[in-house]
DNA sequence: TCCCAGGTCCTGA
DNA sequence: TCAGGACATGGG
């Protein structure tokens, strides 16, 4: 990979693996905006950037800098990480053939814990252009500004301390329903307890089973959410959240005697086992994509 | 009006 | 253990 540096921009070319389109839409990032260029604005870690790739394999990161760079995004998009090969492992059958070629532009990015946290909290039981709406709330009336970029105001997610400030009917104006008490109660905890906000933030460095343990302590933290912080943020590729999607795509293809999520679960820790987050990805994406059938 | 969404919690067998 | 209903909100 060759960086070039332009001013206020990161050019990187020779980049395997990476379609602005195919990282952003796959579903796990919230936060973002396509703009009418087709590029793609996103807003992490208090930063506003934007992505596009005029040619496959030049990527073009602009409102971003080369110490940004090297110390938030290229950990962020997961540069160090070799797709081709994992791809390749992947590709054991048709379905998963088919699902890593058409995410082949997918990287796992490396998101934050706390926002990663609250935003699969809100996940439950909701549509993701709703979730979009609840966290971009929760950003423009409790977070930090970070700055006008094309015409729009951005702000970042708010940190624990912002929510210490926050009530529950708060939350609950920015339209998270039911799920705002249990936002306020991981936050309370987190607040009361340093050492459970340096846990959460350890979870890469822990054993899988202790770290899903761990967030599921928390009250609006099931298997589902538990696995999505365990992959978006703390890097854990064994991670493989099933969802109605996952669930549905698993179901049709594969031969599974009985439906329920342990089953899934195993079967997939069996057939993909520390690459099992990485073939979640593809195939949620795949199936979200082309509509797979509702059963 | 009903159904459902990147689920989780609670209850009763 | 496990099935079944409740839960805010909004779009189809």
């Amino acid at each position: 990979m060759k960086i070039e540096v332009l001013k206020n921009k990161i050019i990187l070319d020779n980049v395997d693996n990476f379609i602005p389109k195919d990282v952003v839409e796959c579903g796990q990032l919230f936060r973002w905006k396509k703009e009418d260029d087709d590029s793609y604005t996103i807003i992490a870690h208090g930063r506003v950037i934007n992505i596009s790739s005029t040619t496959s394999k030049r990527i073009e990161i602009d409102n971003c800098n080369l110490d940004d760079f090297n110390n938030i995004w290229k950990n962020y998009f997961d540069l160090n990480t070799n797709y081709s090969n994992i791809i390749e492992k992947l590709s054991t059958d048709d379905v998963m053939k088919t699902s890593t070629e058409f995410g082949k532009g997918i990287r796992i990015l490396n998101q934050d814990n706390f926002e990663m946290m609250i935003s699969f909290m809100i996940s439950a039981n909701n549509r993701i252009p709703m979730i979009q709406k609840v966290i971009s709330n929760l950003s423009n009336s409790f977070g930090k500004y970070i700055g006008n970029y094309r015409g729009e105001e951005y702000f970042s997610f708010p940190t624990l301390d912002e929510f210490s400030e926050v009530t529950v009917d708060d939350i609950k104006n920015c339209k998270a329903g039911f799920r705002s008490e249990r936002i306020k109660e991981a936050c309370d905890r987190l607040l009361n307890n340093p050492d459970e906000l340096e846990k959460l933030y350890s979870i890469d460095k822990m054993d899988y089973v202790l770290a899903l343990d761990f967030l599921k302590s928390y009250k609006g933290i099931g298997n589902k959410v538990a696995n999505c912080v365990l992959l978006f943020a703390g890097n854990n590729t064994s991670a493989f959240p099933v969802d109605v999607w996952v669930r549905r795509i698993m179901q049709f293809y594969y031969p599974l005697d009985d439906k329920s999520d342990k089953l899934i679960e195993k079967f997939a820790d069996e057939k993909f086992g520390d690459l099992s987050g990485y073939a979640q990805q593809y195939l949620f994406y795949y199936a979200r994509e082309n509509g797979l059938n509702k059963k």
